[in-house]
RNA sequence: GGACUCAUAGCUCAGUUGGUUAGAGCGUUCGAUUCACAUUCGAGAGGUCACAGGUUCGAAUCCUGUUGGGUCCACCA
């Protein structure tokens, strides 16, 4: 017996090196696998973690689950490949790095784009090399050498030919319209960019004319254009269609009465001031009648010239001031509280104010278009959700979505490869130099992607779309496995652009995990400071015993609930496992495998139960139940193997019988060898040096063993 | 306003197509232990499976409703 036995199973000092070894082999890469493994190929492409810091819980939770599915594939004789990537995540990286420029006194306002774009590359490939190693700590069996970063050179030009040729199929365009802007991060953003936030706002009633509009926005009312009621309301009829004058602040305005279907007589006053250029609701209404649109609200949030003694003021200074002065012209006419639901920006919670902007978006909701494919696609069953209610989820926001605004006025970001023009808004995927509506000078347009825009070709551009071998051979995948929160923001965006370009769906399978809460089921947050380093945890219990914790218990689509005391109780079971080895190997003296064993009626039963558990555990991770995978396996190995048949056979060893004792260490023996095997996705470390040790195992890997 | 989800032991959660006495981990009580393992073993206490109906030979599981959590979506100013 190997004397590492002899004391207690210590992750660390088996870890880095196992995982080495592994990598070494290269065996993470399917080419190299041994001939036996000629079924599959099984793909999952890992969702690719943020290169803007280090790993949490979160991505303890997918690289253990996707690491299990993949594992498992391999052994039973799939070609496994798992992508590794890193995102440069744009919007997200820019906010942190400008955190660190703030802390530091700095503002990338004050910097020039490129001298930014390089400072934020080279923090992104530090970050990127943390990253790599936290996820090789975790044990992820994923092919480095096909690692791909979404800032790659031919990535990017791939991302780029993506624009242009849905630019020549009519699928984006250059619209101007009110966007989701971001006053303190100045750019705009996507509708899943936002969150909608119930706030309580005063309601103003103010004297119009012949009308009173209610209204949470007193202070765009420079910008107002127009009065819309509805049609069918007898009260404005006889306006309907006349200018009128109106009186504010800086004198009096002529706007017009539209009637519109879209407004609801019951609400406030059923007549409603029209300010195209600072509401979406008021935007589509003025397109709708040809309305002009007029700005009276700048980038930073401010009011602008064409408000007169207001400009400057920021919206909330401003908006008081316009009531007290509307106040004293004798033009409220009742105040009241409303409660509605504002969208602000999801990373800093300032509300969204909408500007009109020219922009690029990418048609979805057209009759046959985009989303309705991908919706098809779901429909007609080629794609699977697990946990399986995410489908009707998926359906219904693709059948409500709406256009994609792809520009965001970052650099950190793939450029945007267009020419637009400033007069007239004109942009083109095309290499020109005049625009031809109006003649105008065009410019580079210096906007970047969504990073979404580049992350939903994830798929295809990790597998090498659309020349290379990867493509051919291992695309569409197998299995997407990402969080729940993903649902809008990236699947969706995927399975459009799989569709759209190769035709095909890009995954089978999608798995959606939790998140992973605290041991009270409370979010983890830095500010309650219930934050779990997965690092830590692997450097005092274990990835084994981390990973199990992370693993039994966690159904898809479900939250998850951490707690060390779980953790602890996994490293025990590292610890279970190699006891149990020492002592079946302590009594195992001269063991022969190769003699026909003399096998007892129990000797048969305890083997049978030991091939159906290999078959239950099978079929749960074929339908990727794996948090019962891992518990029953667990289970067996503790309390049925080492609790029960190991303590049966005890005094068989000891027998001066022979052939008893043979028997006896064959069954301890094959069931040992077999649940390492089922264990090993699970708890790959303690397994694989447990292996590596057996006698007879030398230079054996059991990560390419025979499920 | 719409949708989804959850409610099971003190705590955190499982319960795989409805099928005997409902499970795990942690906690707890009692006991064991020169034996592979104190990172151990054995035994126990602890649940009207949120509530009310219904379907069924049979329901924690399916259906309807109620209550109470959670999440997501939402351009009535």
């Amino acid at each position: 017996m190997n004397e590492i036995f002899n004391k207690p199973y210590e992750a660390k000092e088996f870890e880095q090196d196992i995982y080495r070894q592994w990598e070494e082999s290269g065996y993470f890469n399917p080419d190299n696998l041994p001939s036996r493994h000629d079924k599959g190929p099984f793909t999952i492409i890992m969702p690719p973690p943020n290169a803007n810091g280090h790993l949490h819980a979160g991505h303890a939770v997918f690289i253990t689950l996707e690491d299990i599915m993949t594992r498992y594939k391999r052994m039973q004789g799939y070609r496994a490949l798992w992508v590794p990537g890193a995102d440069h995540a744009g919007f997200e990286t820019q906010i942190v790095y400008e955190k660190k420029l703030e802390k530091e006194g700095r503002s990338r306002f004050k910097m020039d784009p490129k001298e930014l774009y390089d400072e934020i590359m080279a923090f992104t490939l530090e970050n990127k090399k943390y990253m790599e190693e936290e996820v090789k700590r975790v044990g992820a069996s994923c092919d480095w050498s096909r690692e791909r970063f979404t800032l790659d050179p031919d990535i990017v030009v791939e991302v780029q030919k993506t624009f242009k040729k849905m630019f020549d199929d009519k699928l984006v365009y250059r619209g101007s319209r009110t966007v989701n802007w971001c006053t303190k991060h100045q750019t705009s953003l996507s509708d899943v960019e936002t969150e909608s936030v119930e706030k309580i706002d005063k309601l103003y009633y103010i004297k119009y004319g012949p009308f009173v509009v209610a209204t949470v926005r007193p202070e765009t009312i420079f910008g107002d254009v127009a009065i819309a009621v509805n049609p069918n309301d007898e009260r404005y009829a006889q306006y309907i269609g006349q200018e009128i004058e109106i009186e504010n602040p800086n004198g009096k305005l002529m706007v017009k009465v539209i009637a519109d279907e879209a407004v609801d007589i019951e609400f406030g006053t059923g007549a409603l001031k029209i300010t195209p250029a600072h509401d979406n609701n008021d935007f589509a209404m003025s397109q709708k009648h040809g309305l002009p649109a007029v700005v009276v609200i700048d980038q930073f949030g401010k009011l602008n010239e064409r408000t007169g003694k207001y400009a400057g003021m920021k919206i909330a200074e401003a908006r008081t001031k316009v009531v007290e002065d509307l106040e004293a012209m004798g033009l409220i006419e009742k105040i009241e509280e409303y409660k509605h639901v504002v969208p602000t920006c999801y990373k800093c919670g300032t509300t969204i104010e909408p500007r009109l902007l020219p922009q690029w978006f990418v048609k979805m909701s057209a009759q046959g278009g985009l989303a309705e494919k991908a919706a098809k696609a779901v429909e007609d069953g080629r794609i699977e959700f697990i946990p399986d209610n995410y489908r009707k989820i998926f359906l219904y926001w693709m059948n409500n979505t709406i256009d994609w605004n792809i520009s965001r006025q970052i650099v950190w970001g793939i450029p945007i490869p267009a020419k637009v023009c400033d007069d007239c808004n004109f942009g083109t995927a095309e290499d020109i130099d005049i625009c031809p509506k109006c003649g105008s000078q065009l410019r580079k347009d210096t906007d970047t992607f969504d990073t979404w825009f580049s992350s939903g070709q994830w798929p295809l551009l990790t597998l090498n779309y659309p020349d290379g071998k990867d493509f051919k051979q291992f695309y569409p995948t197998d299995v997407m496995e990402t969080g729940y929160d993903l649902i809008f923001k990236w699947i969706p965006r995927m399975v459009i652009f799989g569709l759209y370009l190769t035709g095909e769906v890009p995954f089978k399978t999608v798995y959606l995990h939790g998140l992973v809460n605290d041991e009270k089921g409370k979010k983890m947050s830095k500010s309650k400071g219930n934050v779990v380093n997965p690092i830590d945890i692997i450097e005092k219990f274990g990835t084994d015993a981390l990973r199990m914790a992370l693993v039994v218990g966690n159904t898809p689509g479900n939250d998850t609930s951490f707690s060390e005391s779980k953790v602890k109780g996994y490293r025990n079971f590292a610890n279970k496992i190699w006891q149990a080895t020492r002592f079946v190997l302590m009594n195992s003296e001269g063991f022969d495998d190769t003699r026909e064993p003399q096998l007892t009626e129990r000797d048969k039963e305890v083997l049978k139960e030991f091939s159906d558990m290999k078959e239950n555990i099978t079929n749960l991770l074929d339908k990727f139940m794996i948090h019962l995978a891992a518990e029953n396996a667990y289970h067996y190995f503790w309390h049925t193997f080492a609790d029960v048949i190991i303590e049966e056979n005890k005094e068989r060893l000891k027998s001066e019988n022979e052939s008893d004792r043979h028997a006896a260490q064959h069954v301890l023996n094959t069931i040992l060898r077999g649940s390492l095997k089922f264990l090993h996705p699970f708890m790959p470390f303690v397994t694989e040096t447990v292996y590596d040790n057996l006698p007879g195992n030398d230079g054996k890997m059991l990560m390419i063993e025979e499920w």
